[in-house]
DNA sequence: GCAAAAGTGTTATCCCTACACCCATGA
DNA sequence: TCATGGGTGTAGGGATAACACTTTTGC
């Protein structure tokens, strides 16, 4: 049973993933349920051990499938934690990534790890196993620092999204109001958006202009 | 002799630190030369596996100072490296931490694990062990990058220092002329530097006044 | 007195910010 | 025609960038 055997003592080593998305004008991240021991029953980040012969990222992009139905997010490393207790069982040291996908992008299932799975608002997170909410509040202060001199942001949209649905994505992470001609200046002047030659027509009121990401996954630095 | 016995099998874990000084008007790392196997005789960073119940932190000071002697520095996590076959051995994950040093502060010495220490050029390195060039490059753009929005730099300067001196330092680092009334201009307006109230005075001109860092260890950022 | 590095201000330019009204549509 | 969100320009202030001469010293 126990035949994997070293010379010297090794820990174990996982990823966990912090995804994030825009929703009901919140900012949400996605959680699992435990369904194994320990925590069994709390909620957690996905994630999970690292293959003998897997590569960090495609472990965390593993797992996040495999946990709750994500795929073909782009994850941006975030911190290896490595407090000694962190895990009750042994020593674990994990890689944490994390990623933005826009809110309608694709449906949860829980699968076999996962007892349950959903999003929750950023600011109205259950209780989280192991030193998970550390992790988070990493990430998040990560993307909000990212907000100002990259656009990080850009993944929470869809292929098609009008400029007031831009904005409305930066009022929400940054929990203050834009200016609306300052910013529609910025966006403009950027490279890597462009107009898609549609529009949106929904309500009483004039339709607004489809955009679209030219590179999408290519998070431009500026400033 | 191998007593050490998993269900599962685990990875090794290690920590790598790419130590910066500036020295000779030019930007050096520290490289140590392998005693053991792999790659025995080669140039390489200094690092080494993690104890079982020893932070990550803890451990790259452990192992800097074992093998070089260097004390008492700053470390900044710079990323973790996990490609499956990076190291010939077995399954090996290394979390690389940075930092700067002031050139003059401690001697080397070759220690334990090592055959010897010394500081090489950024761009005249020799051939690296393992994936180390990789590790190096990272850190270098890292280091570059922080220049602009924080004052990290600051961290290559000794007790007191000259303005011409710290400018001398971002030239180097930066490849570039800078200007400097507009130097003296920005260092000035920070909060985290003070006259000590000492000149040197050095060859044939008007001595300079010496200057210090109020909060050693602090890197704010800025802009 | 001369060579060598230290030290010092002003101006022009660019970028960011603040701010208010007209437009196109569905009902 | 009215209510609703979409769309647009300009002016002022602050920060950045360019630029050259005087000061203090050792020899």
């Amino acid at each position: 049973m126990m035949k994997y055997c070293y010379q010297y003592p090794h820990p174990a080593v996982t990823t966990d993933i912090v995804i994030f998305t825009v929703r009901d004008q919140q900012l949400k991240v996605l959680l699992i349920k435990r369904k194994g021991t320990p925590y069994k029953g709390k909620w957690a980040l996905p994630g999970g051990f690292v293959g003998i012969d897997e590569d960090l990222e495609q472990s965390a992009k593993r797992e996040l499938a495999e946990e709750t139905g994500v795929k073909g997010v782009y994850l941006e490393q975030l911190y290896t934690f490595g407090a000694p207790k962190r895990d009750p069982r042994e020593r674990v040291i994990t890689v944490a990534y994390f990623a933005l996908i826009p809110s309608q992008k694709q449906e949860l299932r829980a699968d076999t790890d996962a007892a349950a799975v959903d999003w929750f608002a950023i600011n109205q997170l259950p209780n989280l196993a192991f030193d998970h909410e550390h992790i988070v509040d990493m990430a998040h202060q990560r993307l909000v620092a990212k907000l100002d001199y990259s656009t990080i942001a850009f993944q929470f949209m869809p292929k098609e999204f009008t400029l007031s649905e831009l904005q409305a994505v930066y009022e929400i992470i940054l929990q203050q109001e834009v200016d609306k001609r300052n910013f529609r200046k910025w966006v403009l002047a950027l490279e890597n958006i462009e107009e898609t030659g549609n529009e949106r027509r929904e309500g009483p009121h004039r339709p607004a202009k489809l955009y679209r990401i030219t590179n999408p996954g290519e998070v431009e630095i500026i400033k």
